[in-house]
Parts: structure tokens; C-alpha cells; sequence
DNA sequence: TTCATTTGACCGTC
DNA sequence: GACGGTCAAATGAA
């Protein structure tokens, strides 16, 4: 039984193996950018449902073809950049089957019609002061709180129906002296996906680090991608000082701020999204845990997304 | 004129 | 039935 489950873990592990080192390869061949993208963003997609258990008959692993085809086929404004949601979709079909039903109602009178996000991925974070945390929110109700003595303001991202952002938050004064405040966030921002594929640039100085190290482009602080990235890092440090933290999942570090209600990576839910499609604001440093178990495959695609990836780094934990 | 905020109503979940 | 999240008309600000 143990041997069934280590040959099944080794094989696994050669075949994520193999998934990850046809993505790197996919970066030396020829082709468009967007194909090669797409390629290797479907290798990275076949390990992921690789490690998680995942390859079944109704969960199919994907080709490079089929997410450019996705990406092609939806209703994106710009047709040439691939969209992550996408890859998202395919990874997670059960969440993509979800959403597929829910839009499929009626928009109109559906007021008060929601699902409470008590498994949803959502964090909060206490502030001294409130602070805008640089992202695109508008307020879209306020409402008095049992118990409470202050209302609690809502907001939804300022993209919602241009971009299908899902990202919400509510704000709540939990203190007045000092004043505290409490943000819960809900979902990330996908609003800032819309990456040109183009841009991405597959920087391998040599053919033997080609093999090693995959790097998509170099993190110019004008991409708006990015830059909203590194202005995050910025505001992260004014955070640290103003602010406190909750002890519901205590990380690592004392400096952290925000506490994560799910059970991903802090590097996964700050700065990519557990659905591969999100930089969300600020965050924990990032972690490479040193035990399989506490290897969190979503830390690989977020690495991948971030930047530089050493491969055998990932393949040790295999 | 456009966009954001306010506010009461609606309605799903507990 | 209470609570809380969302909607949308009314209102305000730029």
C-alpha cells in the first residue's frame, strides 16, 4: 500500500517533471510569443493538476492549444493578450462550472442575492488609520451591524462590470481609541490581468540557464502589471508600521498584517490568487516551505508568475 | 454631464 | 425572523 503510494508519488513526480521541463523548453523553441505562452502555460497547468491529484477522466489535462484557444475564444477587449483568467478557468473547473451556472441567471432582481463567502478567500487586515490602499474600490452600501457601534461601509472594485472583477471589501471601525479599523477583502482583483502576452518576454541569457531558470520578462516598474505590483511592496511598508495583526493564522514573521481565511500560501493569496490570476495588494514575504507537505503548488505558478524560477528548486520537493 | 456616494429595500443564509 | 451583503434610485460633487 505505502509502495503504491510512493510509485504513484515518483511517477507523479516524473511526470510533473516532464510537464515543467517542456514548459522551460517551450521558452528556446520557435513560434509566436502568444503560442509559446500559451504552451507553456499549459505544461504549468498539466503538472499543477498533476500534483494535485487531479488528472481524471473529468478533469483532463490541458495543451498550450486548448488555452489559446480559450484565450482567443472569449469575449476579452484585446484578443492578442492571454487572459490568466482563463488558465484559471481550466485549472479550476469546478469554479469555472460554478460561475457558468450563476451567470447563466438572471441579473435583474437579483438584490440581496449572494452566497456568504464563508469558504471564500478572504483576509482582513486592522488599520490605525484608513488608508487607501491604492487599488480601485467604490462604496456601494453601508449598513449598521449588530453589536457594532459604527456601520460597516462596502465597496466593490471600481472595474466590476468592465472587467468582472469580483474583488469586495468592507471597511468597519472596530475601536475608537485608538481608532481601529478593520478591512475584510473578498476575491482579488482580476482587473489587473489584462497582461499582454507580447510583453512577456522569455529572458534566458544562456542555453544551459534556459534549462534552468524561467524568467517572464524582467519587472519594468512601468508596466502597469508590475508597477502596481512594486507600488504594493511600497505601501506595504507604511502598512507595517500602522498596523496590527490577527492572530486567527499567525504567520511566520511579526510584521505581517493580514490574516488569510483559507488555507493557501501567504504568497499565493497577496501576490498571485490561488486562481493564477491576481497581484493583490500587500502581503507577507513569500515562502518556500521545506517539506512536501508543507509545499504549496500554487507557490510554483507564483514564483513562475513572479519572476526567475530555479526549476530544481521545485523538482526537489517532487 | 459624468461619476461617486448615500440610503432604503430586497433577499439569501443562518 | 434576524442578520448581513447587494442592488439601484436619489442625490451630490467635480
Amino acid at each position: 500500500m505505502e509502495w503504491s503510494w510512493l510509485e504513484s508519488v515518483l511517477s507523479s513526480g516524473e511526470r510533473v517533471k516532464e510537464e515543467l521541463m517542456q514548459g522551460a523548453c517551450f521558452g528556446g523553441g520557435g513560434g509566436s510569443a502568444e503560442g509559446l505562452v500559451d504552451k507553456i502555460l499549459g505544461s504549468f497547468a498539466n503538472a499543477l493538476l498533476i500534483l494535485n491529484g487531479k488528472e481524471s477522466d473529468d478533469q483532463k489535462l490541458v495543451s498550450g492549444d486548448q488555452i489559446q484557444g480559450i484565450s482567443s475564444g472569449g469575449g476579452s477587449a484585446d484578443s492578442s493578450s492571454w487572459d490568466a483568467n482563463h488558465t484559471a478557468a481550466v485549472i479550476k473547473s469546478e469554479d469555472f462550472d460554478e460561475e457558468s451556472c450563476k451567470s447563466a441567471s438572471t441579473f435583474k432582481d437579483r438584490r440581496g442575492s449572494y452566497k456568504r463567502r464563508k469558504t471564500s478567500h478572504s483576509w482582513t487586515r486592522d488599520t490605525l488609520t484608513l488608508t487607501d490602499d491604492g487599488l480601485g474600490w467604490r462604496k456601494y452600501g453601508q449598513k449598521r451591524i449588530l453589536n457594532s457601534k459604527h456601520s460597516r461601509n462596502y465597496y466593490r472594485c471600481t472595474h466590476k462590470f468592465e472587467h468582472s472583477c469580483k474583488a469586495t471589501k468592507y471597511v468597519q471601525q472596530i475601536q475608537d481609541h485608538p481608532p481601529m479599523f478593520r478591512t475584510t477583502y473578498h476575491d482579488n482583483h482580476t482587473c489587473r490581468d489584462y497582461l499582454k502576452a507580447s510583453e512577456l518576454v522569455l529572458d534566458c541569457t544562456s542555453p544551459r540557464e534556459s534549462s534552468k531558470f524561467i524568467r517572464f520578462g524582467d519587472t519594468k516598474q512601468d508596466h502597469p502589471f508590475f508597477s502596481s505590483f512594486t507600488s504594493v511592496r511600497k505601501e506595504e511598508l507604511v502598512f507595517k508600521e500602522e498596523s496590527i495583526i490577527k492572530e486567527e493564522k499567525p504567520p511566520t514573521s511579526d510584521d505581517h498584517v493580514m490574516t488569510s481565511h483559507d488555507n493557501h500560501s501567504w504568497l499565493c493569496d497577496y501576490l498571485v490568487s490561488p486562481d493564477l490570476t491576481t497581484f493583490e495588494s500587500s502581503g507577507p514575504p513569500s515562502r518556500f516551505s521545506s517539506t512536501l507537505d508543507e509545499f504549496d503548488h500554487e507557490d510554483v505558478i507564483s514564483r513562475l508568475m513572479i519572476g526567475s524560477f530555479d526549476l530544481d528548486e521545485v523538482l526537489q520537493y517532487i
